[in-house]
RNA sequence: GCCGACGUAGCUCAGCUGGUAGAGCAACGCACUCGUAAUGCGUAGGUCAGGGGUUCGAGUCCCCUCGUCGGCUCCA
């Protein structure tokens, strides 16, 4: 029989008989491999079991230990559950269902709306399928016949008449259920290990809100259940971290259903949080030439008409009226952002080259009306706190600047002990500006990151329409990413609000316009920073770095002078004088997270002394109060 | 804004198929004065998110509004 030579990832040829597939070619390897195999690569192209090899191919064999397999066995999990609610929905059409992060979906219509019961027949369902180790079949057809196999199928039909003509469409049956998909597949149900139906949702027909709406069923698959659990740990583990519930714990702030949604009230130890954070990040930003403005928090309607907001951002905006007498009433709106202030600053007076780049920064509080249905705690409110910056420069100045200002972002993050990536958007379609002034200024951001020698990512058209961005990723305790700081070059305001600066041939030209957060929100940063830590902020954060546990009544005294000196040295510290055991306000203490526990007994009170109990060592041991203050202060 | 779920004491939650509200913690009072994660007893606390409806009767069923949660969309 004639044979093929075909290429191993080691680099290694290995010859087989004509017509072999590419588990064959696992066969001839070894029995274990066939056994562990669930598709190929060829040339890296991921097919089938069942693909058959050509002389020359370069094939590598896909196990549940490649980095691939999860996606396969997860988009055939999806497969699955589209089977089992057809037998149980027969009149089920189907939207698209991929493998995401972590999951799968599958989105559909059927005639009854479904509720988190009936995940579980559906669940019965698909264990029934998986336990009978049904093959995943693949057949090619042409557009037409694949059009009448979906027949009755709108949105799957909708789907292949986007496909090329001459495209190879494929669809893959296990069972009585078919589906337009090109693959591959595991070989069979029987792979999927362990698997879970999540949640409910409704989900636009390709995300778009003026299509109908269709059920979605999330769900998570795994080879193992001991990978699931593991699975489902993390997310309790995210649900014990959440900040609304540490929020709550830990006194730091709260919502209120009839201040309206999205606005949080920050209690004195989440304020305090807040200012120390902001207190820190202003020294720094005044050590890097910074300067500090405050602007109002509302303005004239016609600020927001000259800005483009009136137009263009209205729905997401607070506007109100002032009766201003005679009969005369005045629009006003409420600032959705920072920048007309800062630009009204600069235009304040004639700026010459020489005064630039000038770094602008506030802690801009900003109110936006985000849709009812994305507030989310701190994470997404309708009233925040921006750490807000406009460096006004020239074209040259632009690259240098974003290098500063990574720079910024880089020792910030280090601060908190967040990792992060980049990722630069460029030109979206619906956008202003020439082709020119994206390109230098996208080319301006990018030189600044390989300068830097940061690795970056591209977001193809996903920029603002006035102007690319970089956009960071924080990285966080339990691996869950963040975006936080952006910095947006902005050609739309300089032009908008005629900004100008005299060049040193004094001539007129327009500055570039950088807008730039590095914290993001500062709500949604705190937010970050309570799950990041779970609610034990390290001390220099730590709303209340000690706290001090007088044994009985007759040690308040020292408790108390423990107290006023440890003010004095800086320290922010509590008194806990109700009359407990001590145990009991070790308990509490432990459950707010408090650094440190002084407990002061006779053998203080007689040596001046306090006893350490560090939250998560336990006692330390005896010291002095200046030293512990020293320890703390440092 | 859209789809779905949910909203009971300050907090966490119980309350089956409609018969007129319950626990633990917290609070307050009294006792205990204690050596490293929760002392005992007692008291008080709710127009069951708000409004409307069905019913002899609604925390429980229906509608609207507000809010919360999970998604979608949005994030000039």
């Amino acid at each position: 029989m004639p044979e093929i030579a075909v290429r191993l990832p080691d680099g290694s040829e290995k010859h087989v008989p004509e017509g072999a597939t590419v588990l064959d070619l696992a066969s001839a390897i070894g029995p274990r491999l066939a056994q562990a195999a669930l598709a190929g690569k060829v040339d890296g192209d991921e097919v089938d079991l069942e693909h058959t090899l050509t002389d020359g191919d370069t094939v590598e064999i896909v196990t549940d230990r490649s980095p691939e397999a999860l996606h396969l066995l997860r988009h055939s999990a999806a497969h699955v559950m589209a089977e089992a609610i057809k037998t149980l929905y027969p009149e089920a059409n189907f939207g698209v269902g991929p493998d995401i992060e972590d999951g799968f979906y599958y989105d559909f219509r059927i005639d009854k709306q479904l509720t988190p019961d009936d995940l579980e027949a559906i669940e019965e369902r698909m264990r029934q399928i998986i336990s009978e180790e049904r093959p995943f079949e693949r057949s090619e057809l042409t557009k037409l016949e694949a059009w009448d196999l979906f027949e009755g199928d709108p949105f799957k039909q909708e789907l292949i008449e986007e496909i090329p003509e001459g495209d190879t469409i494929s669809v893959y049956r296990e069972g009585v259920f078919t589906d337009l998909c090109r693959g591959p597949h595991i070989p069979h149900t029987g792979k999927i290990g362990a698997f879970k139906l999540m949640k409910l949702a409704g989900a636009y027909w390709r995300g778009d809100n003026e299509r109908p709406m269709l059920q979605r069923i999330y769900g998570t698959a795994w080879f193992t259940q001991k990978e699931l659990d593991a699975y489902l740990e993390r997310i309790s583990e995210a649900e014990r971290r959440d900040h609304r519930k540490l929020g709550k714990e830990l006194d730091l702030f709260s919502l209120h259903e009839e201040a309206g949604a999205g606005l949080p009230l920050y209690h004195p130890k989440g304020a305090r949080v807040l200012r120390i954070i902001q207190e820190w990040l202003r020294q720094e930003l005044y050590r890097r030439g910074y300067d500090e403005v405050i602007t109002p928090h509302v303005y004239k309607a016609d600020v927001w008409k000259t800005s483009g907001h009136w137009d263009n951002y209205r729905e997401n905006m607070y506007f109100f009226q002032v009766d201003e007498g005679e009969g005369k009433v005045a629009d006003y709106g409420i600032k959705p952002m920072n920048c007309p202030g800062h630009i009204m600053i600069y235009k304040n007076d004639i700026v010459s080259y020489r005064d630039l780049p000038w770094r602008m920064f506030e802690f801009g509080t900003v109110y936006r009306h985000e849709l009812s249905g994305v507030v989310h705690g701190l994470m997404r409110a309708r009233g925040f706190t921006q750490d807000d910056a406009h460096i006004f420069c020239t074209a040259e100045q632009v690259t240098p600047e974003v290098m500063k200002m990574l720079e910024l972002v880089d020792y910030v993050n280090g601060e908190f002990g967040f990792e992060y990536t980049a990722e630069v958007s460029t030109r979206p379609e619906k956008s202003m500006g020439s082709d020119e002034m994206w390109e230098v200024a996208t080319n301006g951001l990018k030189d600044a990151l390989e300068q830097r020698g940061q690795e970056y990512e591209i977001n193809e058209g996903d920029g603002a329409f006035y102007g690319p961005k970089i956009d960071i990723k924080l990285r966080d305790a339990i691996g869950r990413t963040w975006q936080t700081a952006t910095i947006q070059v902005d050609f739309n305001n300089p032009e908008r609000f005629d900004m100008t600066y005299r060049t040193a041939e004094n001539t007129e030209a327009q500055p570039f316009m950088l807008h730039r957060t590095i914290l993001g929100s500062m709500e949604r940063f705190l937010g970050i920073l309570i799950e990041h830590y779970a609610g034990a902020f390290p001390v220099w954060l730590a709303p209340v770095q000690a706290v001090v546990i007088p044994i009985a009544d007759r040690h308040l005294e020292h408790a108390e002078s423990v107290r006023e000196r440890l003010e004095v040295a800086g320290v922010r510290v509590e008194v806990y004088e109700e009359q407990e055991p001590m145990r009991v306000k070790i308990a509490k203490a432990q459950q707010q997270k408090v650094p440190y526990m002084l407990v002061v007994g006779d053998k203080e009170a007689e040596g001046d002394l306090v006893a350490v109990r560090e939250r998560t060592e336990g006692d330390i041991g005896q010291m002095g109060v200046a030293e512990f203050a020293e320890k703390v202060v440092g």
